[in-house]
DNA sequence: CATGAATGAGCCTTCATTCAT
DNA sequence: AATGAATGAAGGCTCATTCAT
């Protein structure tokens, strides 16, 4: 329609589109047209960049999980309590926003339903966390991971329900000196 | 299959086959003619007990929830480690079964539908964590608030993807000491 | 439930509450346990008196036919205007309670349905019209007819749309000088 | 039946087939996919046309009505006796078709469940019929309004109930001696 | 690339009817 | 007689998906 449309653009602009109506519907109460009107474009054309309305759930609910705010600040070597601001600067900023925010319990629910997800989830939940937990403590160790799940889910916590009376950095760092107590 | 059945054996029944085919499908995949014949009941009676499908779906998701965890730990008047204790192995007991756990995951999901979900959830994460963080650290403090978040996030953390290296009770006993380590 | 709940009482209690929630629904949008719980009763009770639904519509479907005020102004052995007066009258009263009017209305449109309807739109249309016009022009003829068609049309008409201006009276009075003015 | 057809055949064929069975089967027993089938369109296709069945239900509804023949004889100018004729002939015209004629007497049914077409009688029995009273008798009195409402009312006696022994003219005409003998 | 008419499966829900109590 | 739980067929409608244009 518009000169400016490349291809990846709009299927950029489709995806950022089904973010905002899948966070407010939820995955399978949002049908498809109303995506298509979000996105200024027809029905048909999100399928011809989708092959079904399932492979672009699946690219939707892989970017509302942080799973890259992990790996880049694993991949920056930093350790101790650095990498736990680091996680949780990176959280902060993707989950301000709050069509993530919504997303990221949608996405969630997913688990059950598709195998890519559960295992985007298993990894998160599993490797990334022993291996954060390493460069945190040093070494492998049930408390390490168990102080880890605390602070994920710690994060978590707050993301989904920001309280008003403790702003962000203070909980971050907080929770910081929390789990490394230890 | 016809005459009377004790009545709240009936709906009991037909929310117990709704949890599991709502764990396993998610409330919106799930079809109520996979719940009548779960139930052994025809679909006609489900709308018999239930005005539509979303009350069900209330119903189920209500009783997905820890609030009554919670509540009856807060109620016996427990204090400092041992509320934390009461609700650790409240979580463990009703989230071994994966059904529950599963139905967790939906039910969170639905907050952005339901102002009832919404509700129970600001409940929980707002004046129970509050609560319960002064049960455990005596008076209201940030500190306090931040740690019962990190207490609550490792809870369902370890519910959601349980690993197998950790057994409950280490689980449990290890969350609690890092968190009140402040 | 109470005593003096007679067997005829009670069906016509059913009778009188369908024709009120027929006339509001039509026959067909109306609900069996609406009637049911304006006539006080239980839904079962209904089938007990009526063999099905249609049972119901077509007994109250004839009572909503004038059938019976022609009849009656026939027998008395009327002629001339007299007779039109009586059967002007008649429908007046009947026709005043708009439960009655709009089920005249419903009623009409079963005729392609019901056999048993049609058969007495017919007699009325045919019969008692031509009976009627050989009492009030002496012998057969199409302007009598025709006058008679006249006079009925011109009667609904009235009943449908009371016009304010215009009152019962006046109308029947007017009505009969204008088709016996031949 | 893939494919696209002309936008306004499709829908005004679908109209005309919903006409068919609606005047078989009445406008609330008359289920969607019959009318697709009778359009030879697919069920989902309706849908795309009209919002609702009762949208359907309206359009159709609204073309039974005989609104358009008075408003073209009044808009013809005509006056005395041949506005009637003019009227007198558009009525047997449309109502000879027996759907006009069964769907008619359905649509009448409507009044008392959707405001729209009771307000469409209400012009027609009000409002028209004393335009026509005044093109017919020069000046509006009761007598008019009276006979107007004995000539609609004639005429719809006629179409409900075609007499085969009076031929259309010779009704009309005599219709008209008798009303206007005044 | 892009559109939107067309399809058809499937879902929620209603409702007449039955029948154990 | 009377109740209301239970049934099952059927209906309206939504929606992902296809495809002619």
């Amino acid at each position: 329609m518009i000169g400016y449309k490349e291809k990846e653009l709009v299927k950029e602009r489709i995806i950022l589109a089904a973010m905002r109506v899948f966070s407010r519907y939820g995955f399978f109460k949002a049908p498809v047209h109303l995506i298509a009107k979000e996105a200024g474009v027809s029905k048909g054309l999100i399928f011809w960049y989708f092959r079904s309305k399932q492979e672009l759930i699946i690219e939707v609910a892989k970017r509302s999980l942080p799973l890259e705010i992990i790996d880049s600040c694993l991949e920056s070597g930093l350790n101790g309590k650095k990498i736990l601001e680091c996680i949780g600067k990176g959280y902060m900023k993707k989950y301000k926003n709050p069509v993530q925010r919504s997303l990221l319990l949608h996405t969630m629910s997913l688990e059950s339903l598709y195998k890519e997800i559960a295992e985007k989830m298993n990894s998160l939940c599993e490797e990334k966390t022993s291996e954060v937990a390493e460069r945190v403590f040093g070494k492998s160790s049930i408390k390490g991971k168990v102080a880890l799940r605390a602070f994920f889910g710690g994060l978590m916590c707050y993301i989904l329900r920001r309280p008003k009376d403790i702003p962000e950095e203070t909980f971050v760092k907080n929770l910081i000196d929390i789990i490394t107590c230890i």
